[in-house]
DNA sequence: GGTGTGATCGTA
DNA sequence: ACGATCACACCA
């Protein structure tokens, strides 16, 4: 029995939060179905003191959801093009927290993700990337702030717990210089869903 | 398998 | 201008 990860669980710092959400389900349950991917990529970001971050300079209208309670989306529209979808954390005193998801093995409405991404030709491309797990989900601005504690929308655990010994990197497009300091990108070692290395 | 490049637009 | 990216062309 998948159990739906409550506000309590997403109540910490995303750096924590991240590694914890892998092996997770994340499930959307709509009208035509349920879409159900395994989360096997993620990265952390923080606020002020996060040159990569979204939040670096400050909530604006774009990254309100990011500053907000935890449990929520923050989805943001980026390269004119891309959706992107992050788990909102708890920030520490009114700073940012959230952990974008960067790919996800499909494991239930695969019909229904192979149509939302025709230009994904195996079933590993359906997810394996922060824009089109985004797409397979049909997630865009009416996403943001979406809860995922109440809803079609949710994180849950089925009893597979995270990597004992998680894949760990810098994260993807940003550098030493460009913002990037640490290496908050967690992921399933070995897994053919995770996103290609730049 | 790999690398290189164009697309396209909200935000700062 | 540039970006928490992707798809496609091309080469191997």
């Amino acid at each position: 029995m998948a159990r739906r990860l409550t506000r309590a669980f997403y109540a910490r710092d995303s750096l924590e939060l991240a590694p914890l959400l892998l092996n997770k389900l994340f499930v959307a349950d709509e009208p035509e179905g349920r879409l159900a991917v395994r989360i096997v990529e993620v990265e952390a970001y923080r606020g002020s003191a996060d040159p990569g971050s979204h939040a670096f300079r400050g909530q604006t209208p774009r990254n309100a959801s990011m500053f907000g309670p935890p449990g929520r989306l923050y989805v943001y529209f980026t390269y004119g093009m891309h959706w992107c979808a992050n788990v909102v954390a708890l920030g520490e005193a009114g700073d940012a927290s959230a952990v974008l998801l960067r790919a996800g093995e499909p494991v239930e409405g695969l019909d229904a993700m192979r149509s939302r991404r025709p230009a994904a030709r195996r079933d590993r491309d359906l997810c394996s990337g922060p824009a089109r797990l985004a797409q397979a989900f049909g997630l865009n601005r009416d996403a943001d702030g979406a809860s995922l504690v109440r809803g079609g929308l949710g994180i849950y655990d089925d009893g597979i717990a995270p990597p004992r010994r998680p894949g760990r990197s810098a994260r993807i497009g940003l550098a030493p210089g460009k913002g990037e300091t640490s290496r908050w990108r967690w992921f399933v070692a070995g897994n053919p869903h995770v996103s290609a290395a730049r």
